[in-house]
Formats: C-alpha cells, sequence, structure tokens
DNA sequence: GTCTATACCTGGATAGAC
DNA sequence: GTCTATCCAGGTATAGAC
C-alpha cells in the first residue's frame, strides 16, 4: 500500500510547484527532487506530465469543493457566505502576494499553452461561479445571480493579480473591504 | 538601414507571440519563422531571449505611453480619460477574450519564472497607475487618487481573465458598464 | 515499486562561411 | 546582415535490473 502515498506526495509536491513556479516552468526532475525519488519512478505513477497536470486539477477541484461544502453546512446565512468566499483573499493573503492566485495564474497560462487542461482549469472557475450564483438565488436575486457571482469573481482575480505585482502594500485589505461593503449592500431585490 | 527594419519585424513578432502563446513557450524558431529569417541570424539581433524580451517589454511601454499621451492632449476632462481607459477593454475585446490582457498575463508568467523581467512588466502596470492617479487627482480626490487608480486597475484584470476564460459570453460588456457607472459616480469630495 | 542508464528531442546559443 | 552547421543543456520518456 505504499504505492498510493506515493502518488499522493507526487500530486502534493507537483500542485505546489505548478502554482509557485508555473506548469510548464515545473521539471519532473523538480517534482522528484521534493518528492525524493527518481525520474525513472515518476513514470510508474504517471505515464506524461499531462496526467500529473489532470491529478493536479482534481486535487484542486476536491479540496475547494470540500471548503464549499463545509461553508454550506455551517449554518451561514447565504450572504455569510459569499462573505467566506471575499475572504480567500485574507486566509490566503501571503500565497496571493508571492503567487497570484492559484486557478487564475493556472488558467492563464494553459490558455496561452492551447493546452487540453484548459478545460480543466475552467471547471474550477467553474465550481465557484456556480456556488456563488447559488448563494446569490437564495438571497433573492435570481434574475441576475450569474451577473454577481461572475462580478464577484472578477474583482477577486483582479485584487489577486495586483496584490502579486504590489505584494508590499495595503491595496489587498482595502479591496476586501470594498468587496465586503457592495456585498453589505445587496438588497433581495432583482434588478428587472 | 535594412538592419532596424529586421529588428523592428523581430520585436513585432515576438511581441504578438509572447502575448499569444507566452513568453516560455515561444521560441526562437516560431519568431524566425514569422519574420522569415533563419535562427542563426536572430543573434546578430538579439544576444540573448531575455534582450528580446526587455525590447518588446520597452516596445509595449511605449505603445501604451502613446496611447495616454494622445488621451491627455485630446482635450478630454479626466473622466473622459478614465473612461477611454476603461473601453480599452471593448476596444480590444477579441484579443482579451482570446489571450487575456497584455500585461497582466506577462506579469503573471514572469512572475512565476522569478524572472528579472518581471521588474520591467511591473513598469507596465506603473505606467497605468500612475497616469490614472493623475486623472483622479484632477477630479479632486487628492488624498484617495492612488486607491481608486489600483481599484479600476484591479477591475480591468479581473474582467480580462474571466472573459479569457468564458470569452463567448457577455460578461464583458456587462461590467464594462459597471465600470463606467461606478465611474460615473464619482464626486470630487475626498473620503477624508 | 524503485532504481540506474539511456534514448531522443527541443531549444538556446556559438562559429564561421558567404 | 544573413546563412548553414553545430554544440550543448535540459527535459520528457523508455528499458530493464533490482
Amino acid at each position: 500500500m505504499a504505492a498510493p502515498e506515493t502518488r499522493d506526495t507526487i500530486i502534493t509536491a507537483a500542485d505546489r510547484l505548478f502554482y509557485e513556479r508555473g506548469f510548464e516552468h515545473t521539471s519532473f526532475a523538480d517534482v522528484a527532487g521534493i518528492v525524493g525519488i527518481s525520474r525513472g519512478n515518476f513514470y510508474y505513477h504517471f505515464k506524461t506530465k499531462d496526467q500529473i497536470l489532470d491529478a493536479v486539477i482534481e486535487r484542486r477541484l476536491a479540496d475547494r469543493r470540500a471548503m464549499l461544502d463545509q461553508w454550506t453546512s455551517e449554518g451561514l446565512t447565504p450572504k455569510q457566505r459569499i462573505a467566506s468566499f471575499i475572504r480567500i483573499l485574507l486566509v490566503n493573503e501571503a500565497k496571493i502576494r508571492a503567487h497570484g492566485c492559484p486557478i487564475g495564474t493556472l488558467f492563464s497560462e494553459l490558455s496561452k499553452l492551447d493546452h487540453s487542461g484548459e478545460d480543466g482549469a475552467r471547471r474550477l472557475f467553474d465550481l465557484f461561479r456556480i456556488w456563488l450564483r447559488q448563494q446569490f438565488h437564495k438571497i433573492g436575486r435570481r434574475h441576475d445571480a450569474d451577473d454577481l457571482a461572475m462580478h464577484i469573481l472578477a474583482r477577486s482575480q483582479g485584487v489577486a493579480t495586483l496584490a502579486n505585482a504590489y505584494p508590499d502594500e495595503a491595496f489587498l485589505e482595502n479591496e476586501v473591504s470594498l468587496m465586503l461593503a457592495w456585498l453589505d449592500a445587496i438588497r433581495a431585490t432583482d434588478d428587472t
């Protein structure tokens, strides 16, 4: 039963390196070095680099899904749940300043590679988009729930990008406050 | 006098490919193929790949600077100038849907490579940030001009990222409308 | 399941002829 | 200024021993 453990360790290491250095810039040697196995052994667990990417995306999907599920089952109101989403920027502040958003930067990279994994990365956006849409729907914003979801997703992405470009400034905290204020001002009435 | 032309053509081709495929994923052979020269000839014009990157960044800086200078000298009000900035998203809509923001995606990539060019890419953000700050300052927002500049920069970045992820949706136009409405509501009074 | 050794290719970079 | 030929490093992937 040692194999699954190694496989898991590889995914964890690859997940980290893909985030910190990017997918293409990360080599098998890099991952193998961290895991402490030989490059040859790698191919016992993953046939190609794309397979590791797929596994990393699945891992990220599972992680995020678990997080959203927890918020959903915690007895929070929909608004409080959306606030939790916004506060991800604060919880992961140090990493975002250093490497940007793990979802946004991965998508951006794969998009340029015209890589098939682009679809996988988009599923990460979809996960949040659909979940956010549901929350806005519950608030009563039935007609523009998706627009609001996309709006808050975009704001988060932009904040992550600029926080990465200007990591030593108070910008990130300021913007989170603005987003929470925006959320607070949301009323249970549709635009139309 | 043929040399400068070739050099210029190389920069133009590299600029396009770095945007469409990313810096690292673009090879000398790719650029040479478009320009129509041999790989060897390349090194007469640029000693290293980093030198091409520097030239591309300088080119982008000059292009954007010229655009901002034009708006500044066109007799527009500061608000109208900021609106012009926001409408970049519409002017370049097709490209943004296909490849994201040329500045944001370049920065994101170089950031992960811990590349020295990261500083160059940040200068592109700085160019817009300082210019936007000046416009908000002229409106009368002396105390939070920089915050407002960063806010609109971040919004633009986020919109570009998500428009790239969901290119076939009306999202981009919706968000531009929201940003213009936000701008319209700005009053000449400081927060403090 | 893990190792070493190695094949093979791509891509950056150099040398030197024209 | 442009070319061809070539070197070399790094990276994916395979073969086969242990």
